[in-house]
DNA sequence: TGTGAAAATTAGAGCGCTCTATACATAAGC
DNA sequence: GCTTATGTATAGAGCGCTCTAATTTTCACA
């Protein structure tokens, strides 16, 4: 299939290649009756302009990259959203990457988008501190979304953690509980400031922050709601990392009777898509994923538009009450 | 940040530029000697291949575009993640667009990726049929999955849903069940399939196939749940269009106080995610995505070497048995 | 030492577009 | 009528690479 190119409908339209230039580019400075004569031909000849020789010649790509570590995670795919929402605003294309959850994955995924050369590159990264991230901010405008680093060297994107576990201890004291677990993700992204959070509030209102070690999946939290249910005197109350091990908590507390929320509160984090299933319909913090992705956007075509100084911006997420928290049994 | 380029390479090592392009591209006929020197200098001036100018030159992109519906979807997410496997086994990238789950989305996703010029597209639509998807084909090899329609200008790769519906029916039946219902999902991509393998697993049984209308969601599903119990006579097993479906009707179920898997056994399809959720544990189809994502992207590599003649496959599914289903009642 | 083939390297013509000058109309000002 | 504006259109030089064909170097062998 030998395309078309500008110079065909050119010749066809009776003009010069530069005037078809013009016209795709939809400068103002073509007369009426040149445009409707080149667009015909165009559409006569089925011409596709060739994003490769305009990238080149134009020197940019009026794309933007966007590097997310998991496709499954809804987290991403609602970053993406906003990615993606944010640059049609703006006339852009988005281009997706995936990290398929490795590390290797992620470094790959990257190089995938400088050799594109888009003009700048959203991160939803898993773990940050690489030195391929670092590389690629000096190569490129970057913003990280949830990079609790702040490196100079890129802007970044965050949720407000500390005023989201705000959200959940002034929900549960406000329902009567006060022995209340917080089931942590260790160093992954965000966690240790979930963590410092919850402990911040339970303090604040003299109650004690009991933290058991977990992560950002099913089986970890699973293992944690064991232990924890054979405290002497068990929570009435379990903040969990995410949803995934809200959900694992979820399951444990059913499979040894134990009520939802009658006897024990569970909460979430993310309010991905299992928390509102009908099944499970779980209390949750809502992270403003798809404004995070839009306001990751702005900020990235601010780069591109010049500015030097990197911002670190804070967004607040919010709760979402469902059926899994309930007053404190007495 | 002027590039580096392969002239400022050459010019350093002291070659040729087309010397450096050879090394860039692993070709064998360079001496160790003049290879380990323009690496060395690609190295020192932080050289990195400039794909737009590669793409223009050679004429052919060594990507693969894959267009989901839906990044939310974990059906999607590993179509994809099958296709990057069997990309990065034959050294191609891949690229991903959206089409946000809109039909306008999936049509300007295409257009992104037909512009891009990649030697090949995957798609993972929501509704095939669309104009723009047969034009696509026209232009460039295309493998569309989950596609019943079967045009001659691109392959398509489906899954055997009649041999999934006939896995779950004879699993509850071989639990002693008969009375049988399926919620369906109309005319979305497989229903009308996964529908007619129900009723044809039921027939050759000798059972009533008893249909009731759903979609691929839970809120529809929920509704058809609460109509299948008022039945005179319920049935002892509810076979969903998809988990979502399963879940809505699993929400419904328990809220009536109905027992699953001792009252009623529940069946989804699809295996997501939420199906292996401790919470829920619920009995479905396996479909073998990662797998078609990497067939999808063999089928596109023997059309990208010239293959005329479109193919259509259908994939096995297998089942998953986990807690929804068990025993018939007496 | 000469010769031919093989191996290694290079020149240079594109790939399809953008973009800066420059050219050419036509209209306006005196 | 001539000059200066103003609005359109075009020539042509790249953008950074690939790839064919040609050239140069190397090496085996007579």
């Amino acid at each position: 299939m030998a395309q078309t190119t500008m110079d065909d409908v050119a010749q066809h339209a009776g003009v010069s290649r530069a005037l078809v230039s013009l016209v795709m580019r939809d400068s103002p400075r073509v007369s009426d009756h040149s445009r409707a004569k080149v667009l015909a031909s165009a559409a006569e000849l089925d011409y596709r302009p060739n994003v490769w020789a305009r990238n080149l010649a134009s020197g940019q790509t009026n794309t933007i990259g966007v590097m997310l570590n998991d496709l499954h995670n809804p987290y991403f795919a609602e970053l993406a959203e906003g990615v993606a929402a944010g640059a049609t605003e703006n006339g852009m294309e988005v281009l997706i990457t995936s990290g398929w959850q490795r590390e290797a994955g992620e470094n790959a995924a990257i190089e995938t988008l400088l050799n594109l050369r888009t003009d700048g590159i959203v991160l939803g990264a898993a773990r940050f501190g690489s030195e391929a991230f670092s590389e690629m901010a000096q190569q490129t405008p970057t913003v990280a979304v949830s990079n609790f680093h702040k490196p100079d060297a890129m802007d970044t994107l965050c949720n407000d953690e500390a005023y989201g576990a705000e959200l959940v201890v002034e929900h549960l004291t406000s329902l009567g509980h006060s022995r209340i677990v917080h089931i942590d993700a260790g160093t992954a992204p965000g966690a240790p400031e979930r963590r410092k959070g919850f402990t911040t509030a339970m303090s604040n209102r003299g109650l004690a922050p009991i933290v058991f070690e977990g992560d950002y999946n099913e089986q970890s939290a699973r293992a944690a709601a064991i232990d924890i249910m054979k405290l002497k005197e068990p929570p009435t109350a379990i903040f969990a990392a995410n949803d995934l091990a809200a959900s694992g908590v979820f399951a444990h507390l059913r499979s040894i009777g134990v009520s939802i929320p009658d006897d024990v509160s569970v909460v979430g984090y993310d309010d991905t898509v299992l928390a509102g299933l009908g099944a499970i319909s779980l209390t949750t913090v809502r992270q403003p994923m798809q404004m995070s992705g839009h306001r990751a956007t702005e900020l990235l075509i601010e780069r591109i538009n010049g500015r030097e100084v990197a911002k670190h911006e804070l967004l607040r997420p919010s709760l979402v009450v469902r059926s899994t928290t309930g007053p404190v049994p007495k």
